[in-house]
RNA sequence: UCCUCCUUAGCUCAGUUGGUUAGAGCACAUGACUGUUAAUCAUGGGGUCCUAGGUUCAAGUCCUAGAGGGGGAGCCA
């Protein structure tokens, strides 16, 4: 077979290589159908590099039967041939087989995926070869373009990409239960004399977790570079079983120095507006696929969040809302409760029909590390709520001061002794400071349309679920 | 963790008041067709009715328990 250089089926599809028609030329794949008479075939090939296939036309009088028949949905194929002008309709461009080898039959009796479609569901089972379809190809692509574009945002802001241990031995995060790391035989753990565990014994001599959060670490860069962000793995225990949690997922935390919550909030709105138009600039086929297929506002809706400012409102004044509206809720409103997710959901569908940054709510419905208000009942949190999604942005200005800040640890139980290095920021040099996070999957669910979070993620992690 | 719905061919599903040999579309195989676009048409093969118990002359169908999945709730990002 002749030695041609491969050139990926984007360059063909998107121009790059348009001089390269009435040339021969090679491409490799794995063919999406096959289909024909006696005398010619069609087969659509795709690499991966975009969402589009390249047709290779196969004269059936040059080609071995034999060799035809191991070409099925799903073989990988290397094909030489000419690049010509398509004759039929639907794409520009096809290439004319010369040869072609094959890398690896797809067995038709045991190979999972058809031209067909399948259900999500279906394709969740089979993780591992989801990435094959028009679908998952499309999300994961547009799951890169996100994570390219949350490091030029902050890169081309001067932030530093700052890295968070993964594994912490402070419990004290508060964000919810947290994975045990050890290296002790569960089957015969060493004890004290107190009966306990002893973890002097174990890998790093105490106590270690996976982080649930990196914002504690987060402040400590902030409090010296500047402003920094994180964006790393995050591991949640907690036994939630709904389409928009995982129990391992990736979260963007920035965090600045001298910025109040007004900076704060203005810096995540342009970063959501950021990523969201980065997606419809870079990302047009996949949108327009993922459109197509699954949700028939999509681009709309994204091009809607960048061209509209968010609602800003008042915990308290969300409240009165509430209570004005003629909405008959399940859970009773009233100062001081958490908002449920009919709340929030009556409020960013209903009600304003836009994005909504929830600020200054009750000190007691929120982490110990906010900053108070003057007002004594209230912090400087802020939570962004998202059509469908719900919260996917919660932030606040932190509590610089220090006599504050163990104040109300001691109120809810943690024992400062235990976060000295942390406190060690405001006992040196204490700033005003601020910073939010991210679910990165729950932004992919927005700008992909997708309704389930176990399908924006290439291997997601749910209670009972830990596969591939 | 709670509520609720679902589990029948490789996939998506039908299956009546419990009753003879469990069906369809797609996929797959074979054949037809000189250019198809999720090609089309014809023919054919293909079943642990999720698992374990139970009721009954008889269970895919009814009951109990379990497993897996979907949706909703809580927790949150």
């Amino acid at each position: 077979m002749k030695d041609l250089k491969r050139i990926e089926i984007i360059d063909l599809l998107h121009g790059k290589a348009t001089d390269q028609v009435g040339k021969e030329i090679c491409v490799k794949g794995w063919v999406r159908t096959k289909r024909g008479n006696k005398t010619i075939a069609f087969i659509a090939l795709n690499d991966g590099t975009i969402i589009h296939n390249i047709q290779v036309v196969v004269d059936l009088a040059q080609f071995d039967e034999e060799i035809m028949k191991r070409i099925t949905t799903g073989a990988c194929l290397r094909v030489n041939g000419k690049l010509v002008e398509s004759m039929g309709q639907g794409q520009n461009v096809e290439i004319q087989a010369t040869e072609i080898e094959i890398y690896g039959e797809a067995d038709v009796d045991t190979y999972p995926l058809q031209k067909k479609g399948h259900t999500l569901e279906f394709l969740r089972e089979i993780a591992h070869l989801r990435p094959r379809t028009n679908t998952f190809g499309a999300i994961f692509r547009m799951r890169h373009a996100m994570a390219f574009a949350v490091h030029k945002f902050y890169n081309d802001r001067g932030f530093f990409y700052w890295h968070s241990p993964i594994i912490t031995s402070s419990d004290a995060e508060g964000a919810g239960e947290m994975f045990q790391v050890t290296t002790l035989d569960i089957n015969n753990v060493p004890k004290n004399e107190n009966g306990l565990i002893d973890y002097s014994q174990d890998f790093y001599g105490r106590h270690t977790s996976l982080t649930v959060s990196g914002q504690l670490e987060g402040e400590l860069g902030a409090l010296s570079l500047g402003k920094i962000y994180t964006f790393g793995p995050t591991f949640r225990a907690e036994n939630s079983n709904t389409p928009r949690h995982l129990s391992e997922f990736w979260m963007i935390e920035p965090e600045m120095a001298f910025y109040d919550l007004e900076d704060n909030m203005n810096l995540a709105e342009s970063f959501i507006k950021y990523l969201v138009n980065y997606a419809l600039l870079n990302c047009k086929d996949d949108l327009e696929f993922l459109q197509n297929m699954y949700d028939k506002e999509l681009i709309e809706r994204l091009q809607f969040v960048v061209d509209n400012d968010f609602v800003r409102l008042k915990y308290t004044e969300a409240i009165t809302i509430l209570e004005n509206s003629t909405q008959k809720f399940e859970f009773p409103v009233g100062w001081g409760i958490d908002l449920q997710s009919e709340h929030e959901r009556y409020l960013v569908e209903k009600h304003f029909k836009k994005p909504v940054i929830l600020i200054d709510y009750p000190k007691e419905i929120k982490a110990f590390y906010m900053k108070q208000n003057e007002d004594g009942k209230t912090v400087r949190a802020m939570d962004i709520l998202f059509p469908k999604i719900g919260e996917i942005i919660g932030g606040s200005q932190r509590e610089e001061s220090l006599d504050k800040l163990i104040e109300r640890m001691e109120q809810v139980g943690i024992n400062p002794e235990e976060m000295k290095w942390y406190l060690d920021t405001r006992r040196f040099g204490s700033a005003p400071h601020s910073g939010f996070g991210l679910g990165f999957e729950r932004l992919l669910l927005f700008v992909t349309g997708m309704v389930n979070i176990r399908d924006v993620i290439p291997f997601p992690r749910t209670p009972k679920n830990a596969e591939f």
